[in-house]
DNA sequence: TTCATTTATGCAAACGTTTGCGGTAAATTT
DNA sequence: AAATTTACCGCAAACGTTTGCATAAATGAA
């Protein structure tokens, strides 16, 4: 069967196709008698415009590219979801393309994304992409990037992020609430920005405000080395009373260890993380967390995604902010 | 910065857009010479072919659409990450709409992807969808159509699922061999077929191999009614001294109950779940489980589409097997 | 030299829209 | 009755490609 177009449509009801084009969008120089007709032959033959042919006249795409380092990632999905919501409500599609942390990848994405001639693209830099020029391409061609989470340090790109020094710092606050003596610090890869803006803003906290607290400070890279590195610190003779966990990675080791030794929380030992929220809901007790929404982050994104688009530049860095969940682990 | 078209290079090197576009693809027609000083400037230029003007003229997009609940979920993210590896690799790119389970939203995804004359969809039908009118329709655009996970009962559909009473057989199996004598087994939303097909094979593969095995079958709806129910079943006179998780979220509530009455696994209780992975992976012991990947789906999904554009039809449903993933709970 | 063949290139239509401009008939005003 | 306005509608170009066909030049055969 034949895709109906408007060509068609025009020929059956003897009008031109320009008058069927108008009629389908109520242009105040169609008749009402007309656009009924229109409209009733469009409905029965089940006329749905080609997007393409619409691409290619109007120069715009109603579609909104995303780079993420993964798909199946418990911040990123979220991300993801809350961006395509407000996509679909403001009539754009998503075309969704992962980096797995590749920069090659990267910049193959962003190479269809320009194919497509997308209205935008949402970008989630991978861990050691250095160089920005790719990005600059897209200036070029006047297609805005909204950079969320791992994001330049260059000030002229609109970005997006989770208050990553607020976090920690919530967390501090919390540990010092509980009047910790000896806590076990947990954050990730060392050489990740987030890791270093996470550690320094908890570990200046604390130094200011809560001297005497012991805290040991550790990296880790992944959950079994967050896990052996629990194991190993916990056996000594002076056992810490607090573990902050700096992502759900490193809280799943930590976790795993708990459970191993059988060791009560929050009796024996205090948990906080930071978090979606979805994995410290899993244990019990539930463990209490500093919430990263990445749907929040979606959010933000996209209504920067639309002033950029409406109104022009907006080269401002906006972050949303971080609060407690209370569980039953402090 | 204007976009480079094929006219803009064929003007600045004196040549028709024709003798271009064909330069550019290899065509034999045209002479190396003329290849060569065309590519230089299209390189220098960095000229991108506009896809839509290709889809307009080709009547073919290389885009891909995929219907899912939702993204953030397990399961379907890592089905998603499969087919978008896939999709990269033979050059399309992927349109991703969730329909929430919201047969509305199926219904605006569809016409979405109709509208971008996508070359094929990958479709999960929402839970409660019963009219398949709407894929019809992409049928009669020549849309071929993959369902996967969630699929209509119709054989005239292209489908490919996980093997679900396979799976519960395995779990049957795996309890009789472990000599269980009370067994719980916990099932899903009994309106859902998945629930049905799975609940039904285990009970009977029971009664068939272990009649004197005492089970217990209920079904919830999610988490908190998971741990509740074990909760209730557990506090009983005759202890269970095995527990069977249809899916992740059951799994997940019930070992929230276990945690908080600190049962030891699998000592006093074994437990088997059918899973992703990632979630019997968080616990200590890591729990035995019965593996269903998404990632394996996707790509079976995929090559299903692939005969399906190419070869015209395979009317199939096909099936990716489950195996049993050895954990310390059993 | 002449005709046939190969090699290299260009012409123009088509894909399905949108939209500025112009046209005609009817309705309204002088 | 003539002039002007209003209400509808159509023409045609443009968006950037692809591709069948025609054309011109260069080569080969006779």
């Amino acid at each position: 069967m034949m895709n109906t177009t408007l060509k068609l449509l025009a020929q059956q009801l003897q009008l031109s196709i320009s008058t069927v084009s108008r009629a389908l969008k109520d242009h105040p120089d169609i008749s009402t008698a007309t656009k009924e007709k229109v409209h009733a032959l469009a409905n029965s033959l089940d006329y749905e415009p080609n997007a393409y042919a619409i691409q290619l006249r109007t120069q715009s795409s109603k579609i909104f590219g995303v780079i993420v380092p993964a798909i199946a990632n418990l911040f990123y999905d979220s991300f993801i979801a809350a961006i395509e919501e407000e996509s679909r409500k403001n009539g754009y599609a998503l075309m969704i393309l992962q980096s797995s942390n590749n920069t090659e990848n990267e910049l193959n994405n962003l190479k269809i994304f320009r194919q497509n001639r997308v209205s935008g693209v949402f970008a989630c830099l991978s861990a050691h992409t250095q160089n920005l020029e790719v990005y600059e391409k897209m200036s070029d061609r006047a297609i805005p990037v909204v950079f969320f989470d791992i994001v330049p340090k260059d000030n002229k790109y609109t970005k997006v992020r989770m208050a990553d020094e607020r976090c920690a710092i919530i967390a501090a606050e919390k540990i010092i609430e509980r009047g910790a003596k000896r806590v076990l610090a947990i954050f990730g890869d060392p050489a990740l920005s987030i890791s270093q803006k996470r550690k320094q803003a908890f570990q200046q906290f604390m130094e200011k405000y809560a001297a005497k607290t012991h805290c040991t400070y550790i990296n880790t890279h992944s959950s079994a080395e967050a896990e052996a590195a629990f194991d190993k610190h916990f056996n000594k003779s002076q056992k810490f009373d607090t573990v902050f966990a700096m992502t759900d990675e490193i809280l799943i080791g930590v976790m795993k260890s708990i459970q191993a030794h059988n060791i009560k929380v929050p009796k024996e030992i205090g948990v906080i993380s930071i978090s979606n929220g979805f994995i410290p809901s899993l244990y019990h007790p539930v463990i209490s967390y500093v919430e990263t929404s990445g749907y929040e982050l979606g959010k933000l994104a996209f209504v920067q995604m639309l002033a950029n688009i409406k109104g022009g530049k907006t080269l401002s860095e906006l972050t949303v902010d971080a609060k407690f969940v209370e569980g039953e682990s402090m």
